[in-house]
DNA sequence: ATAGACATACCAACCGGTCGGCATTGACTT
DNA sequence: AAGTCAATGCCGACCGGTTGGTATGTCTAT
């Protein structure tokens, strides 16, 4: 019975779990390694026994936030609806994908450490996402789908800003189910591009 | 030249602007007050005569962010127009002012301080401007300007999204006006609450 | 003389990170 | 089966540097 090395032990997941808690509510720079081990209930040699640094507790956060929106945004394009339907269903994925992790993106909306290139990186998926979401309304645009008035710009900040500031709003035991929000939210969005 | 008591010096000035800049790029915690008075040219003796800590300076930051905006949407709500007109001025006054305040924005989208009262303070008059922009919608809802189907949550945090957002991408260089762009969030926003 | 406007030197506390050590465990040898 | 060994998982005292903050002194204008 060829025991093998468990990959990821629960002191670890604690740490990270009480690492994604205190990043999100008191920001990275104000939470001190002494008070995650403390909160974990382990000490600081076993955090640095498994993890190099405190930057990578942090990075491996981030890894789960824009691990995989861009190929989700890319497989429903490639179903080849009509803008109107593909983009619902965008938002909609967005949306409910943003619910199911608030906390990471709470440190995410948080921000810092602009010069590391873990961060860098994470920006660079973010703006492909975002590029990819606003060819979307520009393509909708051309097929005469979308009023050529509308700004793609616009219309996509108010979707990326509704996301971005859904951590400080949104709790999972409202009335209203993630799904339920981003279709509410396509709704509006959709009809003020149509005009 | 009787030489008046300058009420507002000018190394006092370049303190606060000076951490105004650092806080909004690398955050409040990850700042020190060594960094402040090097970059700004003064002494820390300079920085403590004028401030009393370093959370002193972010709370008159704090200050600039929401100081008459509850005040601002109640005067365009006396003005007694139609809702439709009444809440394209609101969402264009918010967004020239956000744009005039960036610095300060990006500031108070990083949050935290959590515990402080004038967090606490600033938040709730942050709520209440929410609730009254709500209650705009809620109003042309019940005169029928608004579709009763549309959310006012949904709607008032598409646009709130869109403000608190604005400071990682608007450029006072770029093309178009604060205005502009105001008016174009209006067109879409309020497009789709007529659906 | 008095008060404001700083400069300078300094401090205890805390920071992220290190390091030698130790108990446990599975693999290999005899 | 017993003994050896190396690796893993973790402990906690400790380190140098930095932190926000202060005490005291000096200069200047009134």
């Amino acid at each position: 019975m060829a025991r093998t090395k468990d990959p990821d032990p629960e002191v670890r997941r604690r740490i990270l779990d009480v690492s994604l808690d205190l990043f999100a509510t008191k920001g990275f720079a104000a939470t001190g390694v002494q008070e995650i081990v403390t909160k974990a209930g382990v000490t600081k040699g076993a955090l640095y026994h498994y993890f190099k640094s405190k930057d990578e507790i942090l990075f491996e956060i981030y890894g789960r936030v824009f691990g995989h929106e861009l190929e989700s945004l890319q497989r429903i394009v490639a179903e080849g609806h009509d803008p109107v339907r593909t983009l619902r269903t965008i938002i909609v994925d967005l949306v409910s994908h943003t619910a199911a992790i608030t906390k990471e993106s709470a440190v995410f909306a948080r921000g810092g450490h602009a010069d590391s290139p873990h961060w860098q990186a994470m920006q660079e998926q973010w703006r492909r996402y975002q590029e990819g979401f606003r060819q979307v309304i520009r393509d909708g645009q051309e097929a005469g789908a979308f009023s050529s008035k509308a700004s793609p710009e616009v219309a996509s900040w108010s979707v990326f800003g509704f996301t971005n500031s859904m951590h400080t709003w949104y709790r999972p035991e409202g009335r209203k189910s993630p799904a339920d929000i981003g279709e509410e939210l396509a709704d509006l969005i959709l009809t003020g591009l149509q005009s």
